[in-house]
RNA sequence: GCCCUCAUCGUCCAGCGGCCCAGGACGCCGGCCUUUCAAGCCGGAAACACGGGUUCGAAUCCCGUUGGGGGCACCA
């Protein structure tokens, strides 16, 4: 981060003036030129349809309306006329350059902390993000939110951007790549923030706090007590006398934002309309730790402002906190962004998302199976329709028809059922030379060898019989075992259900007869030999061609069985054949 | 406890006051096809949480109840 840009943005600061609902509004004219006029921004509300897609607030000027507009169709806010009476009227159809202002280009973010693996709740996040920039030709930024210097590893900072190029979301600005807000890292902006901080604490937006642990601990415990929410309300906040003592004496206190209370804010979030928090209920959190480190809130906020971010769409689990976020923004004299709101991700008892339910990272998806295509795909529609009733859409149909104002305010849960049919449906889509190549190493890697040259031979003829009969890329290797060299392992119940039938032993024989003599191993000539067999014998198919495949494959459910006969050899075959038939003499 | 939020088949989504005794998809059940298993095709069971309003008319609007989810840190 250019440190520059803190000077220029936190110019001295002016006496705060008395609007209650912004204290911090007297900032706006000391942290940095207000962008442009409120208003004009505002016009990208031609739109009607389900929600409101606010492209910007106009902030503190105009109340927020057009939601309320929607929710009470009654209430005077109709749609212009000559509109198509179509449903599916898409909020967002209207381009992101609002009409009369300048170009404003859509610019998102996604920010996920490196403390984990990407779980398919981010995933969903990020490609939300992702889709809604590709949509309106804006950035997507990618930003790394570490400030959580303790838990951060770089192992999950490079699972992150594993699974997002796994997943072929690309962005615009972000780490890795770099752009013109430096490093997109949070943990390389420390200083902004603290500037940030210390500039509202002149301004009055925020206060060095004396607070002790105890103290809080007790005004929370009243409150609650009391039927009231525990929230701090800055009784012991310092002077700057107190303040500049403890820092001389080492012992810096941590600076709180001053919430104005009474007060309250509201907002429009474009997934879930109207919103208003009582300040009340919203604490004077701490934005700078006492070691000079910004929290979350701070350092989210002001890269948001800082990078220009316009839309803010994140999960459900941070709406209550959204407030203190706008507090900030304001402070800042930054334009508020519009928020979005994502429902968050279920397991299927309803609960949270968690390992308890299996899988969350999406690596251990990518690592299990599933394609990039199908897990993308899946996500997208996960609490978004594209508006007909199609379950499978192209990428570019997501991106053509992708509408905040259409995503489901429903929590869901993630359904790994419908995930591996989808995985199967792009499986079979694939070209079968495709599917091959894709498999083969998968195969040598779960052998923990690679394969010979006869191997891959056989195992590469019955691929495109596997790709039809797959749910996950990782049931390959199980379905061609029985091609691999060395000794046949039968499956207990197939042997046991299929051998004891009194048809198996005259198959077997009757088989091994008519497969000897073959001019050409081929799957025509198989073929011929076996149903002549069968016919010789008057064995039905069923029952006659399941003992050759249990002694051949060593299970009672495989690939076709003359194209899996043609994959084996005539040699293999007629060996297997025989070792069956003294197994069951025996 | 306080605050926010959500509420249509088991699950995801459609539904935006009459087109809905509610539509699609996954899953489930049955059938067809068939050399097993898949795939495919055909058919079936399966939901507007409850109670009040508003309206000629409500799954759709309002209020309440109940239930679910989230948040309430010097974590993010």
């Amino acid at each position: 981060m250019d440190p520059r840009q803190g000077v220029r943005h936190l110019l001295p600061a002016r006496p705060r003036h008395r609007d209650r609902d912004r204290p911090a509004r007297a900032a706006h004219h000391l942290l940095g030129e207000r962008r442009t006029p409120p208003g004009r921004l505002d016009r990208g509300h031609g739109v009607r349809g389900r929600r409101d897609l606010r492209l910007h607030h106009p902030g503190d000027d105009a109340p927020p309306r057009r939601r309320g507009a929607h929710r009470h169709p009654g209430g005077g806010g109709s749609d212009p006329p000559g509109r198509p009476g179509r449903s599916r009227d898409r909020t967002d159809r209207e381009p992101a350059q609002p009409g009369g202002g300048g170009v404003m280009t859509v610019r998102v973010r996604f920010a996920p902390s490196p403390t984990g693996y990407l779980h398919v709740g981010g995933g969903r996040t990020a490609l939300y993000n992702w889709l809604f920039a590709r949509h309106h030709g804006g950035v997507f930024v990618l930003r790394s939110d570490d400030t959580d210097t303790e838990r951060n590893t770089p192992e999950f900072q490079a699972d992150i951007l594993d699974s997002l190029n796994w997943l072929g979301m690309d962005w615009d600005e972000g780490i890795e790549i770099g752009g013109p807000h430096g490093s997109y890292r949070q943990s390389h902006r420390f200083d902004r923030y603290r500037a940030v901080a210390e500039a509202m604490v002149a301004a009055g937006a925020a206060y060095y706090d004396g607070a002790t642990p105890e103290q809080l601990e007790a005004l929370r415990v009243a409150a609650e007590a009391a039927g009231e929410s525990p929230v701090y309300d800055g009784r012991h906040r310092l002077s700057a006398a107190e303040a500049a003592a403890r820092v001389a004496a080492g012992d810096p206190p941590p600076v709180r934002l001053a919430v104005p209370r009474p007060g309250e804010t509201r907002f429009v979030d474009v997934v879930r309309g109207e919103i208003t928090f009582n300040h009340d209920n919203v604490d004077d959190f701490v934005m700078l730790r006492s070691d000079g480190s910004p929290t979350y809130h701070l350092a989210s906020t002001v890269d948001d402002v800082d990078y220009g971010i316009t839309h803010v769409i994140r999960g459900e689990d941070i709406l209550p906190s959204t407030p203190k976020h706008i507090l900030i923004t304001d402070a800042m004299g930054g334009p508020r962004p519009a928020y979005a709101h994502l429902s968050l991700l279920n397991g299927p008892d309803g609960k949270k998302l968690s390992k308890r339910h299996g899988d969350t990272a999406l690596r251990a998806y990518r690592d299990a199976g599933i394609l990039p295509m199908a897990m993308l795909n899946f996500l997208a529609i996960l609490g978004w329709s594209p508006g007909d009733d199609e379950e499978i859409v192209p990428l570019a149909t997501m991106i053509e028809r992708f509408d905040l104002g259409a995503v489901s305010r429903n929590p869901a849960v993630f359904d790994v059922a419908k995930l591996e049919w989808m995985n199967g449906h792009y499986l079979r889509a694939m070209a079968p030379e495709v599917f091959a190549e894709a498999t083969l190493p998968l195969v040598e890697h779960d052998l923990g060898r690679p394969l010979t040259p006869g191997e891959h031979a056989a195992i590469a003829a019955v691929a495109p019989l596997v790709q039809e009969r797959a749910k996950r890329l990782t049931d390959v290797t199980p379905q061609v075992r029985f091609l691999l060299e060395g000794d046949l392992e039968y499956e207990a119940a197939s042997w046991d259900k299929v051998m004891a039938t009194a048809e198996a032993r005259v198959a077997l024989e009757g088989a091994a007869a008519a497969l000897a003599p073959l001019a050409s191993w081929t799957v025509a000539a198989i073929e011929e030999a076996l149903r002549g067999m069968l016919a010789a014998y008057g064995l039905t198919a069923g029952k006659g061609l399941q003992p050759i495949r249990v002694a051949v494959t060593g299970s009672a459910v495989s690939p076709p069985l003359f194209e899996s006969l043609a994959a084996l050899g005539r040699a293999r075959t007629l060996d297997r054949i025989a070792a069956a038939t003294v197994r069951i003499g025996g």
